[in-house]
RNA sequence: GCGCCCUUCGUCUAGCGGUCAGGACGCCGCCCUCUCACGGCGGUAACACGGGUUCGAUUCCCGUAGGGCGCGCCA
């Protein structure tokens, strides 16, 4: 019988939740599920210089809006310093660890002079066997691990395998700072077994890192939870992901528009698979998920695909949530006339978001097309849109008009039979007198089934707009 | 420099000794059509290289090349 799961998921908050951080906690938070387990949180704020408050928010919010939930409350990592120390205190007794007298300047020399001579930049362990005695004055000591100098050590990896570092490799390692405050190295192992975390799940960069902390694991006599490095996530050009690419908080990728199904579904893709499955659920990912599925490679991100994904969430999504989230977004980000015309005009919006879907990759894309409800008259005129309406075109538009206030109904099919009824009695065809109409009543090239258009905004709405068009073409040639 | 990891279409990937190397995104063409999308159909395109092992290697092993990560009193 073996122990319940328990995952975590230990970002430091020194800035948002970048979009790898994101992926590593999906993939402990889906493992956990899976297995019917627990995902832990755990915030690495022991660097008090760049830790801040403000980033554990933006964090906590950024997995929130994933909807990726933790058990019990978030870990402090700095709050256990003394229980570290106590650790640390206990190596030393055993003679598992020692006091090291270097100063920073003497650790400096050390590694500079290895470098020159083209040797590993690694302590030398020159404390490693003296006597207390020899202490100088008035030099406060760190404490270092005694790591083995010959065997090898190997890494049991989940994802990667087994993968073995030769002890002469490591060196002895800090674990307490002369302060008195532990290092990542000592805090990571010492609280994982606090924790109780039985499995460890981040990523790859952490590979060498697990070497040295089951040095820690060992000294202790404790259990060596699994391990499974995950690999990380490049730019679209291969290199490390920058802001440029994406390596913006998950808030943006809100801001930009994406939905949080479709953020899942596209980060469980990089680097995971099932098969030949690319849409999925969350429950499915759950159900089928395992670490041996995982890739070892690097994967690029990839917005394009990414807008594709999310394409289809917007296709499949309620029109009442996507209501919502456009009025959000446009508030999020400052685009106060949207914001105005979606909220003065909800009726008529959610009316016309099942003809907006089909067109929208982003939620921005969505507000964008909807704003041929809300824009003001007379309609500003793109230039492509300018281009249909010539002396002819608009013409046709004032025979139409009349045609359209002498209409008793005003529905597609009642609108579509009159457009195409004048059409074939001028000779032209459809989309002659279609695309000038759309220019009329929307402004753009683009829009949703103009006969659609017409019934959304309505009556009046259309007869006015499509005058203050061709009251102006009138005007001049009449 | 040392250590470790990785390498299938442009990208994400399936593949776990024998496949016409499959899917998805993108791109191209056709259909649908009042525009743009959506949808449908078809097409383009990959096993980094060199040695082994084997009757047979994309698959297993070893090199080479390329990429990544790590080597702090940062996390």
């Amino acid at each position: 019988m073996s122990k319940p799961v328990i995952t975590r998921f230990a970002p430091s908050p020194t800035g948002f939740l970048h979009i790898g951080g994101a992926r590593t906690a999906l993939f402990n938070w889906v493992f956990a599920r899976k297995m019917g387990g627990k995902m832990l949180l755990r915030i690495e704020d022991t660097d008090r210089e760049r830790s801040t408050e403000a980033a554990v928010a933006a964090i906590l919010d950024g997995m929130s809006w994933l909807g990726l939930d933790w058990d019990s409350a978030p870990i402090s990592q700095f709050a256990r310093a003394d229980r570290h120390a106590e650790i640390a205190l206990q190596l030393l007794e055993s003679g598992n660890a020692y006091k090291c007298y270097c100063t920073p300047q003497e650790l400096t020399e050390m590694r500079e002079r290895a470098r020159a001579e083209g040797r590993p930049p690694r302590y030398d362990g020159r404390w490693r066997d003296r006597d207390a005695s020899e202490a100088p004055e008035g030099v406060k000591p760190v404490v270092r691990i005694k790591a083995p100098q010959s065997g090898d050590i190997v890494v049991k990896d989940r994802v990667q395998g087994d993968v073995v570092f030769k002890a002469e490799n490591l060196d002895d390692f800090i674990i307490l700072r002369s302060d008195g405050t532990p290092t990542y190295m000592h805090a990571v192992v010492v609280d994982d077994h606090d924790m109780g975390v039985t499995h460890i799940i981040r990523g790859d960069d952490h590979l060498t890192n697990a070497a040295r902390q089951i040095v820690i694991y060992r000294a202790m006599g404790w259990d060596v939870p699994e391990m499974a490095h995950i690999p990380l996530i490049h730019g679209p050009d291969g290199a490390k992901l920058s802001k440029r690419h994406g390596a913006m908080g998950v808030e943006a990728y809100r801001q930009m528009g994406y939905l949080p199904e479709a953020l899942r579904n596209y980060l469980a893709r990089l680097g995971w698979a099932h098969g030949d499955d690319e849409i999925f659920s969350t429950d499915q990912m759950v159900e089928w998920f395992s670490l041996e599925a995982l890739n070892k490679g690097a994967s690029r991100f990839d917005f394009v695909k990414l807008d594709n994904l999310n394409g289809h969430y917007i296709r499949s999504a309620d029109p009442v949530r996507l209501y919502d989230v456009m009025v959000e977004t446009a508030s999020e980000t400052g685009r106060n006339s949207d914001y105005a015309g979606l909220v003065s005009n909800k009726d008529t919006v959610l009316a016309a978001i099942p003809e907006l879907q089909p067109r929208a990759k982003t939620v921005l894309e969505l507000i964008d097309l909807a704003q041929f409800i809300y824009a003001e008259r007379p309609l500003p005129i793109e230039e492509k849109a300018a281009q249909l309406l010539n002396q002819e075109s608009v013409a046709h538009l004032a025979a139409l008009t009349s045609a359209f206030s002498a209409l008793d109904g005003w529905s597609v099919e009642s609108l579509d039979g009159t457009v195409r009824a004048y059409a074939e009695t001028v000779g032209l065809k459809l989309g002659k007198v279609a695309q000038p109409l759309r220019a009329a009543l929307t402004g753009r090239t683009i829009s949703p089934g103009i006969f659609e258009v017409m019934v959304l905004i309505g009556r009046e709405e259309s007869l006015a707009r499509l005058s203050d068009v061709v009251g102006v073409g009138a005007g001049a040639h009449s």
